[in-house]
DNA sequence: TTGCCATCGATTATCGATAATAGATAATGT
DNA sequence: ACATTATCTATTATCGATAATCGATGGCAA
């Protein structure tokens, strides 16, 4: 009946494991729904029925809508239950500007110890701007995220890394949501000043661009407004 | 025999409920052994001998341990364990860099928008110049906590706040106060300048005055290193 | 001896059931 | 009728037990 089945991701990604952990694919599962709006905003969740309706028990679920909740699209009162964010719009827009105080500070880190495999980086460009041309609105996004990964993995900040993975919620869904404004072509070239003031080796210019880059979604007309 | 009771902390802080939940104690009795050496760097933290020595069960030490994961303080292998972080002191310098960031991002935002309560910051730094001429740590740290929580708030970006909480801001913050060599004045007086900034309205300014600020603690050696 | 596979032990991941709690509702006294 | 308290209900928080899994260990064949 339902399709909603735990299956893993179709695309591996990043070598992503297909059998992770039940709570895993109970939050992407969770996560999805709630971003194409299978539940409504301030709609409750109870953690049986879901359990119920996914046919699994009462533990995982309350795991995976923990994790949910540290993106900020579920608000859980102690005891009195989880509930989806009143206003996504709003919580997708924490999101961006959460990312990208983690991104300006990754590329200051990355640019100061010179730690940045920039042909990694220009590789991903290309591929973006091939993608744009393509209209291929996943491919932007995948390529997007390595982009962003490389930059992260060169700052060398496990913590930071893993808190900005946790927030990745759009290689999942959210970009859809998003599609209608969005300048394929813009989102794409919009990379390259990064990598030119990472090359420059000026710290400052560089997490500043990384920074106003990310501001560009932030200022996206909100769909689930 | 042990003193480790999963009692609240005794300064009910920022009107932080005693009977919180379970996990939550719990949360906060296993950071506060990592961070004052009672869990030892590399230690495995075995779910079910936790659960019996707080005299719990094991899904509440389990939901704890997950929630420790979220400052890096801890690393969990699917179906291989927890383990204590094999370096605390790099695992704090992250929570410091990251803190630095999201400090940074609200301090920007709350300048730009103008909504800091001035005189509340001012009194936040004043009682801490009074603290550290008594030679009072934890007072220190506690308004130097409200501080930054009070910008936090003031950025008006919920999931800003509760990342920042997440990381235990208030434990670490003493932790590191206790290190020795700190020159108390010289932190209490570290914060003026960003009142300075951002009553200048200056965004930028601010948010760079802010995150050097926190610079200050990265470079600290670390206790438990 | 060395390499491979089956088995074992320890521990996590999950389950099904119970206890506890907040809010709603009904009952009671005034 | 109104306010106050007792009860009821839905749901979370917690528990104790089971299933699944990883790495280790030991046996066996080449």
């Amino acid at each position: 009946m339902e399709n909603t089945a735990l299956q893993s991701r179709n695309r591996p990604e990043t070598g992503e494991l297909f059998n992770a952990p039940l709570r895993q694919r109970l939050k992407d599962a969770l996560l999805r729904r709630i971003l194409n709006g299978g539940y409504k905003p301030g709609e409750r969740l109870t953690e049986l029925r879901i359990a119920e309706e996914f046919g699994t028990s009462q533990a995982p679920v309350r795991e995976a809508l923990r994790d949910v909740e540290s993106t900020g699209l579920v608000v859980t009162r102690p005891r009195r239950g989880t509930y989806v964010a009143e206003v996504l719009a709003k919580g997708l827009r924490e999101i961006y500007a959460v990312r990208g105080a983690l991104e300006e500070q990754a590329t200051r880190i990355a640019t100061a110890s010179g730690t940045c495999d920039i042909a990694l980086l220009q590789k991903e460009v290309d591929a973006m701007r091939e993608a744009a041309r393509r209209g291929d609105l996943p491919a932007i996004a995948d390529h997007s995220v390595a982009f962003n990964r490389a930059v992260m993995d060169a700052a060398g900040n496990q913590l930071l890394t893993n808190i900005w993975l946790s927030l990745h919620i759009e290689t999942r869904t959210t970009i859809t949501l998003l599609a209608d404004g969005l300048d394929l072509a813009y989102i794409a070239e919009s990379h390259q000043p990064i990598i030119n003031a990472i090359v420059s080796g000026d710290a400052e210019t560089a997490a500043r661009v990384a920074r106003e880059h990310q501001e560009y979604f932030e200022r996206l007309p909100s769909p689930g407004a």
